[in-house]
DNA sequence: GATTGGCACTCGACGCGCGGGAGTGCCAGA
DNA sequence: TCTGGCACTCCCGCGCGTCGAGTGCCAATC
């Protein structure tokens, strides 16, 4: 009972604290809320809640303010999703559905986001450890020059350019070279095509020594060029940023907040980390202010989730204040993240 | 004479004003400048400098501060442009050499900019209306659904998926298929590969009248896409931005200068607007405060040049406070749009 | 035992007045 | 044309007093 109204107390008081900012007193508090009891007895609560550590005031005689811990207990046990209402949904569809690529399909989920959540976005690209090969090219640029585009099932390519010229003085000959690619390329098909990359991969090492001599070096250059390629964005996926205009509104404590922020947010690896803790399990991840490793972004909370195949999920999300709107923005994320699930499925 | 010393009032005021961010007074000045004359000279010449609206002062009593004009007189008619010494050439030259491809080219670019001027950096891909079609490349993802590749002489790749089942009620067969993107194949090479993209553009339209009947629907909706592909990216290059973090170190002013600075870089189409003009010739551009059409950025100032091949250059640049060090800003944009150039040309 | 009204207390925000000091403008003399 | 001197202006920082929101505690009440 009483602890049922020292949660309502708290609840009460992230809620009033994010829209208005500043630090909500006990008067105030009952004339919102109907809380039904004095502002004597939320006092009592509030007295208690700080005890706890889930409250806190700037200083004497100033109202309370939500700790790092006070929001955690808020987003653990007071927030209730709702379902984004059917024009909402209807929006994002609209807005995403006009995709023409995976590029595309990225930028405007960073747009989107930052747009719904009024915080800075972070989306990664669909890791490709799952995706498979669907078909490489050879194209010969110049004698002396082979271009390798890579096609994955996920509809990224990827391309080198394998230079053939240096070591051998004049440069190679171009028959000898369009010799050696109509020899290597049906090879080089059956090789990888349909495989998964780490498998793919692994073929291509044995390539060198199945075709002629002659062809070796044009073949290992190859092999080794893809490989890269490969392994370049299997590891570690890229990130888009996007909404860096919402951190304008970070009204006080710009030096202590938006700045190691904006860092963060050059630092890909960083934010990589940020917000890749979430991938797994369906749900939404809430990092608040201190819990991560960043003790720079300590006034800042990560909110991500998963998205794309369950076996090789990415991460997506937004990093904004500490004060934020965690229920709304939780459930934008987890909308953005379903639709974007659902048009990669597709896809 | 007289006029001589003024300009070296201006300069010094300049100088002195960019390094301390406060208002320069006659005393300070005579004292860090060796000018040869006393403060009450120089404050003559200041008046003047003021009637002519090169400088002004924030409020009574206070040092002065270079105005937009005062800033453009300095660019205009003071300031020569030392080359940067070797190591800095080589720091460069190593720094862009690492580069995979023009993605990564690109992205180092921002990057390098950045750090260099310590502002925001935006560079724009290099437009591809005078690049020619390297090679296209069908590839059947399934049935219904054929994937086109556009790879361009710039090393470019673009992609377009194409639907062929809808009208069709059961999808179309297998063997169709392959067999219109065997006959359709060598023909669009044909028709596209070694033009320029808008030549290109014109062939496509001609190839559905030149294959079989029952390969006009497959033909005509990968010419489509083909031309979607051209157009999108001949039109307007896209843009990287980097060292948004540079923005924590504008002191005062954020309102009024950082906010609205964070909306355009979100604003490609603004950005491109801003640095484009600079593709013209091969010098540095200056935009000063007010001077261009977007007035909630009057305290930002632009330093940008055009990079890549003359007939169709791209942009490249940097956006800061009007307090910036111009000529330092400008060395750097201008060395690294010759590496970036440089380096282009040998790709 | 929980709740409530009352009351003293604390402490930041705000406005005000007041030197100090940097910087200017002007003038007379060199 | 330059220079030293001098009066003047006005921002900045400081200290002070007031105000008010908010608290903590206590005794009374349900």
């Amino acid at each position: 009972m009483v602890e049922d109204r020292r949660l309502a107390v708290l609840r009460a008081i992230v809620e009033d604290y994010v829209r208005t900012e500043e630090p909500v007193g006990s008067r105030a508090l009952v004339e919102r809320h109907r809380l039904g009891v004095s502002p004597a007895t939320v006092r009592n609560d509030m007295a208690a809640l700080e005890d706890e550590g889930l409250i806190a005031q700037p200083h004497t005689s100033a109202g309370r303010v939500p700790t790092d811990k006070g929001y955690r207990m808020f987003v653990d046990r007071l927030t209730t999703l709702k379902p984004m209402s059917a024009p909402e949904r209807r929006a994002i569809a609209n807005f995403l559905d006009g995709a023409v690529d995976l590029d595309d399909v990225v930028q405007r989920s960073v747009r989107l986001l930052s747009q719904l959540t009024r915080q800075v976005a972070v989306v990664q690209y669909p890791t490709l450890s799952s995706s498979t090969v669907r078909h490489v090219e050879l194209v010969t640029l110049t004698p002396a020059r082979l271009l390798v585009v890579l096609i994955l099932s996920s509809g990224r390519v990827e391309q080198r350019v394998v230079e053939l010229a240096e070591g051998s003085a004049g440069g190679p000959d171009v028959d000898d070279v369009e010799a050696g690619v109509a020899d290597l390329r049906p090879r080089l098909l059956g090789a990888v095509v349909g495989k998964r990359i780490v498998e793919a991969a692994a073929a291509l090492a044995d390539l060198p020594g199945q075709v002629r001599e002659e062809d070796r070096t044009l073949t290992t250059r190859v092999a080794e060029a893809l490989g890269d390629a490969m392994s370049d964005h299997s590891a570690e996926g890229r990130i888009a940023v996007g909404g860096t205009a919402n951190l304008a509104r970070y009204g006080d404590s710009f030096d202590s907040a938006v700045r190691p922020l904006l860092e963060a947010l050059e630092e890909h690896v960083v934010l990589l980390k940020l917000i890749g803790e979430a991938t797994a399990g369906g749900a939404v991840t809430v990092r608040i202010g201190a819990e991560g490793p960043y003790h720079e972004l300590s006034s800042t909370s990560v909110v991500a989730t998963g998205y794309g195949p369950a076996e090789a999920p990415a991460a997506l999300g937004i990093v904004g204040p500490t004060r934020m709107d965690y229920p709304g923005t939780m459930v934008a994320v987890r909308s953005v993240a379903r639709y974007v699930s659902r048009i990669l499925d597709d896809a």
